[in-house]
DNA sequence: CCCTCAACAGAATGTATATTCCATTTTTTT
DNA sequence: AAAAAAATGGAATATACATTCTGTTGAGGG
C-alpha cells in the first residue's frame, strides 16, 4: 500500500492546488488527464468521462484511474465537485426559507440578511436569462409609441408607479392605469400607443383585462411576468420574462425594479437621439 | 398523428418561445412542468429526469412525456440545449456583467449591467450600513401602532406603495398618503398610530408636511431617507439612513425596497407572534 | 538477454438513468 | 348518465454510462 495514500479533495481549489503538486511526477497518460482536466474545468461539469478521455486523448480507462490517482472514487465524484462549483451561484433557496418561516421569531436583521441575499440573487439572474433582443425590441417599440401606458396592480404597482415616475421625469407622456375609483381607462388606448403590463402570479383580473383590451386595439405591448404559462404570453406581445425569488409569500422585486428602469432610462435615450 | 407534430426547438430562445404559446393550454401535470423547468433553466443543465420531476413534483414520467410534447426526442435532448447555453455563459457574474457592459455605450444591455451593479453595491452596502438596534426599534414601534400611515413622493412612491401592498396582505392597517387629488388627509392621524416617511434629496414638500404633522401630534415617526442633514432628520424620530446610488439621474431604488421589505415583514411576524 | 513490474488499452461488467408501456383515474363528450 | 378520450402514475424495459478486469506492451534492472 503506497504511503501517499489520499483523501478526495474538498473544494475545487484544494483539488487545483494537488494538481499543481502532483501534476509533474505522474506517468505520460495520466499527466495527459492533469493537463485537459486543469484547462477545461467547465467541460468537467458537463461531459461524460468518454467525452473528456477523447479530450485528453487518452481511453476512458486511463482517465478512471486518473481520477482515483487523485484521491477520488471515481469519475463521478471528480465531476460532482465540479458541478458544485458551479451551481452555487444559486443556493438552495426553498430550505432556506422553510427554514426561516419556522424559526418565527427572526430577529430584524437576520430578515435584512435574507432580503438582501435573495435581491442579490434576483439581479443576478436577471443579468443571466433576460434576452437581448427582446429587450432591444421593447425599448424601440417603447421609444416610437405616442404614450406609454402603463399597467400593474398590487404586487407590481410599485413597479409601475416607478416607471411613471421615469417617463415623467424625462417629459415622455406616460399614463399610470392605477384603478382608482374603478373608473376605466381603456378609451385612453389610442393608435399609436403601447402598453406596459406587468403582472406576476396570481395574475390581476384588471391588469389582463387592460391588456387584453389593448392587444384588441392592436397597440404594441411589452409584458414583464414570471412564466411562460402566464395569461399574458397568449397575447402578441414583447415578452420579458423574469423570475424572482419569493421570501415567504412576498416577491422580491429586486430584479423586476431593475429593469424597468433599464427599459425607462433606455426609453429616454432613444428618444433623445431621435 | 397529430397534425401539429413538431421539431425540436434550435435554441433556447426558440423554446422558451414556444414554452410561452402553448404553455397556458397544457393540462395540470405538464403544465407543472413547463413552470419548473422555466423557473429552473440552471438545474436542467446538471439534475437527472428523477430530480427534476422531484422538483416540479411529478413523477418522472410526466416530464418525459412533457419533453416529447414539446418537440424533443426525450429528456436528454432537452437537457442538451441547456448545456449548450449554459457552458457560453459559464464566465461568472462579473464577466458577464462586464461583457454586457461593452455590448456598446448605449445599449439597453449596457445599461442593465450598470444598473445590475448599482443595485447590487447598494443593497451590499445597506447591509452594513444600516444600524441594527434603530431597525429593531423601528419595528417594535410600527408593530405596536394602532394605524400605520405611510407617506412618499415622487421617486419614493414606489416604496411606498409596496408598502402598502404588503401590510394590506398581512391584514395591518395601514394608511398610504397619496397625494390623490391634493385632499390633505392629515386629520387621519391618530392617536397610538405611527407614520412610515420616506424621502431622498430633493426632499419632498408634501412629505416633509405630513411628517411635521405627525410629530406635532406626538405620533412615533419612522424616517427613511438618505443624509443626516435630510429635513426629516430635524424630527423627533427613528432614522433608518439609506444611501442609494444615483445611475445618471436615477436612484437605484434596490436598497430602499429591500428595507422596505424587511420592515413590513418582521412587523408582520411581530404582530402575530404577539 | 531475460525477468519483473508498472503502465496501458480494450473488452466485460454492473449500475444509474432514460424511456416506454399499460392499467387506472380523471376529464370531456354525447 | 354513459361512453369515449385524455391524462396520469408506477412498473417494466432499454440505454448509456461509469467502473472494473484482463491480457498486452514497453521500460528498467539483473
Amino acid at each position: 500500500m503506497p504511503a501517499e495514500e489520499i483523501a478526495a479533495p474538498k473544494s475545487l481549489a484544494d483539488f487545483q492546488e494537488r494538481l499543481r503538486r502532483v501534476g509533474g511526477s505522474l506517468p505520460k497518460r495520466l499527466k495527459q488527464c492533469a493537463e485537459y482536466v486543469a484547462g477545461n474545468p467547465d467541460k468537467i461539469a458537463f461531459s461524460t468521462v468518454a467525452d473528456i478521455a477523447a479530450g485528453a486523448q487518452v481511453p476512458a480507462s486511463a482517465m478512471m484511474r486518473f481520477c482515483q490517482e487523485m484521491g477520488f472514487s471515481g469519475y463521478s465524484q471528480m465531476q460532482k465537485l465540479y458541478r458544485e462549483e458551479y451551481s452555487q451561484k444559486w443556493p438552495d433557496y426553498s430550505t432556506r426559507l422553510s427554514s426561516l418561516r419556522n424559526g418565527g421569531a427572526e430577529s430584524p436583521s437576520a430578515l435584512l440578511a435574507e432580503f438582501s441575499e435573495a435581491g442579490r440573487a434576483s439581479i443576478e439572474n436577471l443579468t443571466h436569462s433576460i434576452d437581448q433582443d427582446k429587450l432591444r425590441k421593447a425599448v424601440t417599440v417603447l421609444a416610437g409609441a405616442r404614450t406609454i401606458h402603463i399597467v400593474g396592480l398590487r404586487r407590481t404597482f410599485a413597479v409601475a408607479s416607478y416607471l411613471a415616475y421615469a417617463f415623467e421625469k424625462m417629459s415622455i407622456p406616460a399614463i399610470l392605469h392605477a384603478g382608482v375609483g374603478n373608473l376605466t381607462q381603456h378609451h385612453l388606448l389610442g393608435d399609436g400607443d403601447a402598453l406596459i403590463a406587468i403582472t406576476f402570479a396570481p395574475y390581476t383580473a384588471d391588469t389582463m383585462a387592460l391588456a387584453e383590451a389593448a392587444a384588441a386595439r392592436g397597440l404594441d405591448i411589452v409584458a414583464i411576468t414570471d412564466l411562460p404559462t402566464s395569461p399574458l404570453a397568449a397575447l402578441d406581445a414583447i415578452h420579458l420574462l423574469v423570475s424572482e425569488i419569493d421570501v415567504g409569500n412576498f416577491r422580491v422585486l429586486a430584479a423586476t425594479m431593475t429593469l424597468a428602469m433599464t427599459l425607462s432610462v433606455a426609453v429616454g435615450a432613444r428618444r433623445r437621439l431621435v
